[in-house]
DNA sequence: GTCTATACTTGGATAGAC
DNA sequence: GTCTATCCAAGTATAGAC
C-alpha cells in the first residue's frame, strides 16, 4: 500500500463523504452527485477511484466496520463477566448510534434488495458481526446453564437483529431516550441472570 | 367509500403492485415504472390515483398494516398467558416474514431517510405497532414482578425493534432457520419466566 | 489525478387523445 | 378512467482537456 499519498487521500475523502451521505440521506439518497456535493469534490472522481457508486458504498461499510469492530473488540476485552460485557456493549452501541455506523449498515442491508450485485457484498460484511457477537456471548454462556438453554449462536443473532432494529426505530423519530432506558434494562437483566446462577459470576477467556 | 367500483378496484391493484415491488426490489427499486410493470398497468395511473409515488407507498403500508394488525389482534386475543402470547406472536410473525409485511415496513423506515416528507407518515404508522405491543406485554406484565423490573413500554419497544431487525437479517441471506430457532428459544424463555413466578400463570384482560 | 462536458438511461410527473 | 406521448430532472458513466 502507500501509493502516491494523494490518491489515497482522495479515496479516503470520497469514502468519508459516502458515509456522511448514507447517514443523512440513506441508501436511496446516496447518489454519486449527492456524495460529491457532501464532500465538495467532483462527481467524476468517484468513478475514477471506485468504478461505480455501489463500490464506494461497499468501501464505506468496510471503513466504518473495521473501525467499529476494533472499538468493540477493545471494549469487550475489558469485560470479565456478563454484567460488564452488557455494560460496555451498551456504551459502544450508543457511540455507534451517534457516529452513524449502524445507520450505514442498516441502509445498505435495506438497499441490497434493489441491487442483486450489492447483496452478497453486504452479507459478507454483516456475518463477521454475528460471529463476533457469538464469540462474546460464548465466553460467558457456553459452559453455563444459560448456554444450554440458549445457544450462543442464536443469542448472538438476536442481539445483532435487536441492534439493527433499534437503529431503525431510534433514528426514525430521533428518540434516544427509549434506547437509553433499554440499555439500563439490559444491565439489570444481566445482573439478574448472574444472580440466578445461570452464568458464572466471573471468567470467560480473553477476547480474541 | 364505494366510489365507482372501477376506480377502487384499480387503486387496490396499484397498492398491491406497490407492496409486491417493495418486497422484491426494496424502497430504492420501487419506482412508478417498476410498480406499473409489476402490476401490468400504465405508469400514469399511479399519478392519476395517488398523485405521487410517495403516496402510493404510504397507501401500501396502510394496507398491509391494517390487515396484519387485525391478524395480530385476533391471535393475541386467544392468548391467556405469556407462554401462549409468545407462541402466537411467533406464529404470526413467521407469516409476516413470508407475506412481506415486515419487509414493506422496514424498507419504508429505511427509505424515509431520503425523503423528509415520507418520514412523518411512516412514524405515524409505526407507532400503533409499538402501542399494540405495549398493550399486549402489559396484559401479563403490568402488575407482576416482571413489570416492575421491565416496564412494558420498554419491552414493547425492544420487541418491535427485534422483529424489524430479524426481518433485515433473515431476508438478507434468505435464512429462515435461525429465525425459527429463535422463536423456539423465546417459547422456552416465556416458560422460564412464568415458572420463576415473575408473571402470573394465567390472566390478563382480553385484548382490545 | 482532477475537472468540464456530455452521452445515455431512468424516473417523476403532466398533457391530451381516446 | 386509462393510454400514449412527452417534458424535464436526476442519475450513472465516460471522453477528453488540463
Amino acid at each position: 500500500m502507500a501509493e502516491g499519498t494523494k490518491g489515497a487521500d482522495t479515496r479516503a475523502r470520497i469514502v468519508q463523504a459516502a458515509i456522511e451521505t448514507l447517514r443523512a440521506e440513506g441508501y436511496a439518497g446516496a447518489s454519486a452527485r449527492a456524495i460529491a456535493a457532501t464532500g465538495g469534490f467532483n462527481q467524476a472522481l468517484i468513478f475514477y477511484h471506485f468504478g461505480s457508486v455501489r463500490d464506494v458504498l461497499i468501501a464505506a461499510l468496510d471503513r466504518t466496520s473495521e473501525e467499529r469492530m476494533a472499538a468493540y473488540r477493545a471494549a469487550a476485552a475489558e469485560a470479565t463477566d456478563l454484567v460488564e460485557l452488557t455494560r460496555v456493549a451498551g456504551r459502544i452501541y450508543r457511540e455507534d448510534l451517534a457516529s452513524g455506523h449502524v445507520k450505514v449498515m442498516v441502509e445498505l442491508i435495506a438497499g441490497a434488495s434493489s441491487d442483486p450485485e450489492l447483496a452478497p457484498a453486504i452479507v459478507a460484511r454483516v456475518e463477521p458481526w454475528i460471529a463476533f457477537a457469538r464469540e462474546q456471548v460464548a465466553r460467558f454462556a457456553e459452559t453455563s446453564p444459560l448456554g444450554s438453554m440458549a445457544p450462543p449462536q442464536d443469542v448472538a443473532y438476536a442481539v445483532v437483529a435487536l441492534f439493527l432494529g433499534l437503529e431503525l426505530l431510534s433514528h426514525l423519530e430521533g428518540d434516544t431516550a427509549r434506547t437509553e432506558r433499554l440499555f439500563r434494562l439490559a444491565d439489570g437483566l444481566a445482573a439478574t441472570i448472574t444472580a440466578l446462577g445461570l452464568v458464572p459470576p466471573t471468567g470467560g477467556g480473553g477476547a480474541s
